[in-house]
DNA sequence: TGACAAACTTACTACTTAGTAAGTAAAATC
DNA sequence: GATTTTACTTACTAAGTAGTAAGTTTGTCA
């Protein structure tokens, strides 16, 4: 018997690469049980449905991400280094075996995933908005930024961009993704 | 025997519909049949493999994409017209039951999906990009657009983002698409 | 030391998947 | 009018899917 919370968290972690791989429909128990060297019942065991499964992934993701910006290391940053700590999560991701990110992943499969993992993605892209949003907002008050219209708005533009630039990098390659992140931050410049 | 080129249309329709809405892991054989009221294998008559089914879709839609852009309706537009007519595809699917840009879709579940499907979805994306690109770069020469950077920089930025919107709209509503456009648009503004 | 529970395996079910081979009815062509 | 071609249906196959029930091993704790 090996620790209960190893097995599950190493399975968490291989479902999450899987679904930023390949997508919600893209994986089965199959692959997981064999990249672990274990039985397709041992992961129905931790997690008894695939939704269930994909609801953990997603409800493990949201909690990183509100330590990580509650944290002090990210919290004390100025608007700019917010910015450049937020792209550097979207770039380590197409670093990452070009993998994509989790809710544009599930977005694009949205209307064949069960509706557990719909209200969880929504979830977790209304928090990533938000903090956008926020950090744009400060930015331009303090006048480190500057653009037209909402930030909320601004931030769901610089959001879908990124989203979309690490699919586009799949097809095109990475230096269309850097391009992209380039001309956001261009886009904001003083 | 009913004709040919109707059968094999309705099936390509049925199958362009399926791929905005479900993904190519989220749809089979058997929903097209179920749906077109024939058996599977007339399925299998008209495209032997469900690779050529999503190549013949995503060939179908480059034609008619480039059909579209050299057509005089479109040619002739000023270019603020036509981000508007490239714009109103993308608010178009939106509408349309909420579906996704075919290449997002596709790019989403990249590396689940055959070879032949991943080249054909690399063509029409630089395609897209091209025109994009030239009528950014016409916008600019001629003072009606503004912004800083390559025009092919923009237009990634921009196709990246209607991209991820109609994304984002599955789960945030039809509302963060629109103001995601709204912004683009204020981002071109003299 | 014995009971219990955690973390599995074995062995399976019911269903869906893409794909095929052989037959059939009707339309088109000679 | 006979032959061929088109557009299917019928009837499969082999593989993969999520999921389950019952048994087994192994560590923990009273």
């Amino acid at each position: 018997m090996v620790k209960i919370e190893n097995s599950k968290r190493t399975i968490l972690n291989l479902a999450e690469s899987l679904l930023q791989d390949k997508g919600f429909n893209g994986f089965s128990y199959a692959h997981i049980a064999a990249e672990l060297g274990v039985k397709n019942a041992a992961i129905h065991y931790h997690f008894p449905s695939k939704e269930d499964l994909g609801r953990a992934v997603i409800q493990r993701y949201r909690d990183r991400f509100k330590l990580w910006i509650n944290n002090t290391r990210v919290k004390d940053l100025s608007p700019q280094e917010k910015l450049d700590w937020f792209f550097s999560i979207y770039t380590d991701m197409r670093s990452d075996k070009g993998k994509v990110c989790l809710v544009g992943s599930m977005e694009a499969e949205f209307n064949s995933i069960p509706e557990g993992l719909q209200a969880e993605v929504e979830g977790l892209h209304k928090e990533l908005l938000k903090w956008l949003e926020a950090t744009l907002s400060e930015g331009r008050e303090t006048g480190v930024f500057k653009f037209n219209g909402e930030p909320a708005n601004k931030a769901a533009l610089i959001l879908s961009s990124v989203q979309g630039a690490l699919q586009m990098a799949r097809a095109l390659g990475t230096k269309k993704f850097r391009d992209v992140v380039e001309q956001a931050k261009l886009d904001l410049l003083v």
